[in-house]
Order: structure tokens, then sequence, then C-alpha cells
DNA sequence: AAACAACATACTGTTTTAGTAGGTTATGTC
DNA sequence: GACATAACCTACTAAAACAGTATGTTGTTT
């Protein structure tokens, strides 16, 4: 039935992990957002821009490549963009990207995760963690630029002066 | 000024963890709310039902204490009770509580943080950071409990059947 | 041909996670 | 008072994840 599937699936979720490394992947990848324009971007310019070690963000751009998330260009010039628009690209799907590494330990394995009372926590948890990934999958790259938060506009409006007036990098 | 304040205190903020560790403390709190009015509960009725090691609890409790996010009991028939109604408690206090290890790694101790377009992402990192925060501090254990999630509403009234039929652990 | 930059793999030190072990202290019950 | 219970405390450990280093190769532009 549908319901046990519907069960068995959230059972089986893993958790949303939010760590340094998604905080980096964000990261890098809002680089790519706010410079967009300007043709694709070197690795090794975020690395500089962003304080990343290089090899370390190719090992990411490697698993947000694979996702669709990035497309690269090569040779001299070369680099990354992001493989959509930002506002189509959710902050959840950079985080989920970047940590893939299936292991669904919650309770499969385990028969006794069907039976009443014992899992029922389980699916409490199942549901906070469905709703965080919800939360980040509303939220867009795009609308992380063009500032959601009031109480810092004031602070990000100079900035952007100088960000925004035309590939600083060149 | 304020704004230069401001700006510091997020540059140092820390990022918002989420992984197993928060996810047993979570699940544990869960288990309190839904066994509250049964008086102490134990952390080896805890690592019972919810299949987490007597020790890491006991570990994830202190922390938990030392917030006031549970009071204890000691002796026979002692063990843990929420120290605030479940509607007070809000899953980011207890993911934050068992996390603490403050180290403030962003941009702190180096002085360029506060220089032009260098810190941007760091910024719109924060917002996001801050917005994951504010939205985990919107959700209480009490309205977890109360299925916020109409999808599985139907799964969980008939465990809450059993679970909630005067405290099963009599 | 040379330089660039993506792409790939293997290795390393550190931190965190999750759990184990072995206690001490307080408090009910017999 | 003896005893069981369960909180409380500290130290240790194996495994995983994190973050970074090193050393390439492949493809592309100049």
């Amino acid at each position: 039935m549908a319901a046990l599937e519907f069960l068995i699936r959230y059972c089986e979720k893993n958790i949303m992990r939010l760590t340094t490394r998604g905080r980096y992947a964000v990261t890098a990848m809002l680089d790519l957002a706010l410079n967009n324009e300007c043709g694709p971007i070197s690795l090794a310019d975020i690395s500089q821009r962003q304080e990343i070690s290089l090899s370390y963000l190719e090992q990411l751009f490697a698993k947000l490549r694979q996702n669709n998330l990035v497309s690269s260009v090569r040779g001299p010039g070369g680099g990354y963009c992001l493989a959509r628009a930002s506002d189509a690209i959710s902050v959840a799907e950079i985080i989920d990207a970047v940590n893939e590494s299936i292991d669904a330990t919650s309770c499969s394995g385990k028969g006794n995760c069907h039976n009443g009372d014992i899992c029922l926590t389980h699916h409490l948890w199942d549901d906070l963690s469905r709703q965080i990934h919800r939360f980040l999958s509303g939220i867009s790259l795009d609308s992380l630029v063009h500032q959601q938060d009031v109480q810092v506009v004031m602070l990000r409006q100079s900035d952007q002066a100088d960000a925004n007036s035309g590939c600083a990098k060149v």
C-alpha cells in the first residue's frame, strides 16, 4: 500500500547534513552567482576570494558538476558557470550534492521499525528533517543575493556597490 | 558604530551544525515530550526505545541540562523531565545545546574581513545561517508532536493511539 | 609548444562522532 | 543501614568525516 511505501521511504531517508562543507559549497556558488555575467570563473579565483583550498574546491565542484548545478569550460580562460539561473538553484540542492554519501542508518536493516510507538519518534524526526529540507529548497541563490534580510541591507548595499559595478575581476 | 559591531558579530558566528548528534538529541527530547506526564524518564528507557547508547545519551543530556532544557531527578525512579513545556522548547535550542563548541572560524582572526567584496559572500552566508536558525527556532517540540505535516497524519494517528493511551511504560 | 585550468586520484593530519569503560554521588526502598 | 537505582563525571577509543596536500592527466586556447 501507499502508506507503507511512504513510511519506508522516510524511515530510510538520511539526515540533511549541515557543516562547513556545505558552507563552502554555498559560498562558492554564491561567488559564481555574483560573477555570473563575467563568463566562466576559475576555481583559482574563488579559492583566492573565499579563502578555500583550491584542491578542496575541485572536489566540491566535482560533486556540483555531477549534480548538474554547474557547467565547466576547460582550457585557458575557462572555469565554471552556474548550470541554471540563480533563481532556479536552491540551497538544499547544493548542500545535498556536496554531502552525497548514501548511508541509511535510521532504522533500515532492522525490521522493528514498523511496529507501534518504537518508531514514533523516528517519524517525528523525519517530519522535521523534511521540513528543513523543504525550507532550504525554497531558498534560491538569487533570493540570497537579493537581500531577504532587512536588517543587513544597509551593510550590504555599500558592499554591492563595488561588487556589482561590472565584473570587478577584470 | 553599531553597524561594525553587527558585522563583526555575524562574521564570528559559527555555523548551525546539523548532524546525527542533533538528531539523537531531538529524538530523545521528543521521547521525553511524549512521556512527559509519566514523571521522570530514565535514560535507560530512552536508550532502549530509541536505540541510542546509554553513555552517549548521558553525554548529550549533560549538555541539555547545562542549557536548562531538562531537569533531573536522582535515585531510583528518577530520570529526566523537560524543564519547560514542550511548546516552549525549540528544535534550534536543542541542536545548539548539543553542539556547543565555540570555534569562530569564518573570518575572525583575519582582519581582511571588513573590506569590500571579499567578504560579501560571507555576509550572504551569514544571512542564510541566521534564516536557518530562525526557522528552527520557530519549531517547537510540541508543534512536532502535533502533526504539522498533513501528509503523515494518517500514519501517525494510528501510532499515537497506542502511544498516548496513558503512559505505556508502566 | 606552452600555458592554463578542468578533471582525477591517492594520501595525510585533525576533528567530530559515537560508543565503551569505570567510576562517584544522591536517593528512594526494604 | 544495606542495597538497588539512576544521575553524574571523566577518560579513553575506533571509525568516520573534514579539510587540505600532492601529483598527476586531459583538453583548450594562444
